[in-house]
DNA sequence: AAATCACTTCAACACTCGTTGAATTGAAAT
DNA sequence: ATTTCAATTCAACGAGTGTTGAAGTGATTT
């Protein structure tokens, strides 16, 4: 992974409503929501939200699918995945217990 | 945590320049890294850099103490665990095998 | 006290980004 | 075929961001 692409991907993180468009599709996992359903729920201009999608798709943090008249997005989970690695990749010269808080995130529901 | 702030955590990370002082820091650990061994180690401007790690110390990122003629920056690893997280709450309603991927992060070097 | 080193602050410029309204495409229903 | 719904694309404006060079602050050395 490159520098300008993890910042990239870290850009287009960086607005409040592509940040809680990403987190909805995150909590939503791989069925995904449509368009329309994300841009009522956050209460933000279809063109706009539209925008900020095409934003997520080309920096590869989320991809879309045709269904019927709408369109579902879904979180990309490598591509994410691989993101967060990079930006905490060989923390703290080899003591990872200093960097535990990071490394190690909290469980999720139902473990 | 807020929508805003977090997505002002992302913004931080959003730029090149940026991005490879984080890593640095964060590979560096608690040792934390002089502004001028940064700047020659990534080949930045000083005032530039210096610009930079003032917009990270601000978003809540890093933070600097003084040594000598010598400013030395740290990652805040509480913030940075707590964006991260922020960012993978709640995932894929409750079925955490899906993105198992971006949840476990590689185990450190030395485990 | 003067010089030097490390770094930051300031002002100004070009450039990018986000939002808005209007027009357009694409799919389903009548 | 025409209408309607879902969503995207386009053009344009204002606001914010990054870089640069010059000046300023704070701490060590002589």
């Amino acid at each position: 992974m490159d520098d300008r692409i993890a910042a990239g991907r870290f850009a287009a993180l960086a607005h409040p409503t592509r940040l809680s468009v990403f987190r909805r599709l995150m909590q939503a996992g791989p069925d995904g929501l449509a368009a329309g359903v994300l841009a009522e729920a956050l209460d933000v201009a279809p063109n706009n939200l539209s925008a900020h999608l095409n934003t997520m798709s080309q920096a590869g943090l989320i991809e879309a699918r045709r269904e019927g008249r709408s369109r579902i997005y879904v979180v990309r989970m490598e591509t994410t995945a691989a993101t967060v690695g990079f930006l905490i990749e060989d923390c703290c010269q080899g003591h990872p217990d200093i960097c535990d808080v990071v490394t190690r995130q909290p469980e999720p529901v139902g473990i």
